[in-house]
DNA sequence: AGCACGCCGACT
DNA sequence: GTCGGCGTGCTC
């Protein structure tokens, strides 16, 4: 009984092709994978459906696959519908859904097969004669794992045992069998943390709720335990049984988040970032399924890990904006998140010092329901915060007197001080002072950085590097000067300034070597270095204890700035790393410096909070119509012409007004802000609608059209469904 | 996205 | 006389 089988195919096409099997329908599951021969290339496919061949259909023209990889569903039905609902709500071909969904080796046709370990486990026999030493500490060691334990954490404890076990084995005293291969566990435990009352308050209406769809917004100032909170529940709901998913932003360092996780859970933690292997991420992803991993600590695509037993979702720092995938399949795992746990009937806990405004708003629709932490857990002082005019500041380096008297304070009484600029390398400006060129970047509508510990100039946008020039490439003149001031000048200005500090520089360039962060991580916490200056990066998810003074320089970009998100952005930014100043029982102070100090923004921030300031952001946001309140869809389009993207998108125009519609509109097409990046030209087209359906049915209506339309191919096209910025 | 097929310019 | 440019058409 031959059968046809309906697959999707990895390439950006928006259909399923059908493939012939000799095997019967109920032979074949959705989500089971095949290798095909596909336009003449061998490929992998997920089944999506597969009926019995009847007489009536004609299967001349179809291929047979080539080999079944699967003997049971690879994707559990979960999964396959959510990658089916992310298919078609971000209006993303399925096929490559499923590559974004499956770790790399599992989507490339490896074995679903878990790499095994050994095992050792004691019998029920016991000695009658006296055992060596050696045998005598495995045995030992083996009753305190009534369950059996890996031959690899038994090396690591009692150091070679191989012999000694064989030994043991021989006189039928333990056994060895194969298990699958689990995370590596924290040795030692430690002690639950004694919760306060409010994080008490928090787990509690949490646990109420867990056996239903309910998603929570946890507003917790810095510092006011939110991650206590998240282990606590996670320690609570693996007690029933049940898995935790948590995700995390793509940030240098999630070692400390899940050392806290490890050292507080007796449980297998699997942890699924950039910094895991192939292998090991197609080892997590099927320990996950096979519900032996009862903690799935990761990043954005973690979201798609299986999980037959959930429980909980946890999403940290919520507002971040690293959970929405800039390119190919621009989904925001936030979304994905909360779709999959209103499947499961769980509750859904995101937790933010500084809520999206998105979230703010589902709260005010009672969508939300609001969780407050609203002190620092052991009752330390919020900072102080001053703003200073930074008109006045050093021209050179831009740091202001005030600033400097300051830091020296906090440095003699013992302190360390974290200077906040966010752009990275020496200048930002090179001009020739005769005649007033500026290096620029060849291939992008902006200006080369200057790099001196390299000697080059460097394009932040595409990554061009050009030697240093010595003189102007116009007028020949020598006298070029850089201006403005990165985190390298800064940091060669302060070890000048301060010679015998150590002063410590993190930002992109000096955290590229694997280990770098975490080696400035403990250089930092040891106190070898007194000053730390850095990009934002230094401001997500650390507390360094002895910080006592932050300052922020050239904050004002968020204040200028076409995009609609910059705003919100500059809020979060400057009360994140506000929060980095004075721990434990030392008061800490923030010194600002902006151009513009007499800005509304300030009084509002300083004065009034976060809180309010995202909730008046939120109101005009409300008042203009845009998102949250209002669906937008962008399309983009680069090429290698400037009129290309142009008339590409002035084409999907007339494609979405051929239909008679008036509830969407349609804006532009307009040339990106910055119009050429990395050598191509780019152009974008704003669809925006108060609902979200007439939005949705508009793109599924056209989008074939756009897709085969002639210029198409020519360039680079997307869609982004809820895009988080208009640059 | 790939990759083949196909019709016009500068070369062993 | 060919090699190869990338326009366009298709992928079960």
């Amino acid at each position: 009984m031959t059968s046809i089988l309906q697959i999707a195919v990895p390439c950006p096409l928006r259909q399923l092709f059908d493939y012939l099997s000799e095997e019967p329908e109920n032979h074949w599951q959705a989500g089971m994978r095949v290798r095909i021969n596909f336009a003449n290339r061998s490929c992998i496919g997920i089944v999506i459906k597969a009926r019995d061949v009847t007489n009536d259909i004609d299967t001349r023209k179809l291929k047979a696959i080539d080999e079944k990889l699967d003997d049971q569903a690879l994707i559990p039905e979960e999964i396959l519908q959510t990658v089916l609902w992310v298919s078609r709500y971000y209006h993303h071909p399925l096929g490559e859904c499923f590559q974004a969904a499956l770790p790399k080796q599992l989507r490339k046709g490896e074995t679903s097969d878990l790499q095994l370990e050994n095992w050792w486990f004691k019998t029920d026999q016991q000695s009658n004669k006296k055992l060596g030493t050696k045998q005598q500490a495995c045995i030992d060691f083996l009753n305190d794992y009534p369950d059996g334990i890996s031959q690899a954490a038994m090396k690591a404890h009692l150091g070679t045992v191989l012999s000694s076990l064989k030994a043991l084995e021989q006189k039928n005293l333990v056994k060895q069998e194969p298990f699958p291969k689990l995370p590596i566990a924290q040795v030692e435990l430690s002690v639950p943390f004694e919760l306060n009352n409010k994080q008490k308050t928090v787990i509690e209406a949490v646990w109420q709720k867990k056996a239903q769809f309910q998603p929570f917004l946890l507003e917790g100032i810095t510092g006011s335990g939110k991650t206590e909170v998240y282990t606590e529940l996670t320690e609570k709901i693996i007690a029933e049984g049940k898995q935790v998913l948590i995700l995390i932003p793509e940030i240098g360092l999630t070692g400390q988040f899940v050392d806290r996780f490890k050292k507080r859970l007796n449980t297998n933690i699997v942890v699924l970032n950039s910094a895991v292997s192939d292998g090991d991420r197609k080892q997590g992803w099927l320990l996950a399924k096979r519900g032996l991993a009862k903690v799935i600590i990761g990043t954005r695509s973690a979201v798609f890990t299986p999980l037959p037993d959930a429980g909980l979702i946890i999403i940290d720092e919520e507002h971040d904006a690293s959970y929405k995938q800039q390119d190919g399949l621009k989904y925001h795992a936030r979304n994905v998140a909360l779709i999959r746990a209103q499947k499961r009937g769980i509750p859904v806990l995101m937790g933010s010092a500084t809520p999206s405004l998105e979230s703010l708003y589902q709260v005010e629709q009672q969508r939300y329901q609001l969780l407050q932490l609203k002190q620092r857990a052991g009752g330390a002082a919020l900072p102080k915060v001053q703003l200073i005019d930074s008109n006045a500041a050093h021209p050179d380096h831009g740091l202001s007197q005030l600033l400097l008297k300051n830091m020296h304070q906090h440095l003699n009484a013992g302190n360390q001080v974290i200077l906040f600029i966010n752009r990275r390398g020496y200048a930002p400006v090179l001009m020739c002072h005769d005649c007033g060129w500026q290096a620029k970047c060849q291939h992008c509508d902006a200006r080369m950085v200057v790099h001196q510990q390299r000697n080059i100039l460097f394009c932040h946008h595409c990554g061009f590097i050009q030697r240093l020039l010595e003189a102007c490439p116009e007028c020949e003149s020598k006298q070029l000067k850089s201006y403005g001031a990165g985190t390298e000048k800064i940091e060669q200005v302060l070890q000048k300034l301060f010679p015998d500090t150590a002063v410590v520089r993190v930002d992109r360039d000096t955290t590229q070597r694997v280990n770098a962060f975490n080696d400035i991580v403990a250089d930092i916490k040891q106190g070898q270095a007194r000053i730390l200056v850095g990009t934002q990066m230094l401001a997500k998810g650390h507390d360094f204890h002895d910080v006592t003074l932050v300052g922020v320089l050239d904050t004002d970009q968020g204040l200028y700035s076409a995009d609609f998100r910059a705003t919100e952005n500059l809020a979060q930014m400057i009360t994140q790393v506000t929060g980095r100043a004075g721990r434990g029982d030392k008061k800490g102070e923030v010194i600002i410096q902006s151009q513009q100090p007499q800005h509304p923004f300030w009084e509002s921030l300083i004065q009034q909070g976060y809180k309010k300031t995202a909730q008046d952001l939120l109101q005009e946001r409300i008042d203009m119509a845009m998102p949250p309140v209002s669906n937008w869809a962008v399309i983009r389009a680069e090429a290698q012409e400037r009129h290309q993207a142009m008339d590409f998108l002035q084409a999907v125009t007339s494609i979405l007004h051929s239909t008679q519609q008036q509830h969407v509109l349609i804006l532009g097409p307009v040339p990106a802000i910055m119009e050429k990046k990395g050598g191509r030209f780019r152009a974008q087209l704003l669809l925006t609608c108060q609902q979200r359906k007439p939005l949705h049915q508009l793109l599924d209506q056209h989008i074939q059209a756009i897709g085969s339309h002639k210029l198409a191919r020519k360039l680079r096209w997307s869609i982004d469904i809820d895009p988080m910025d208009l640059l």
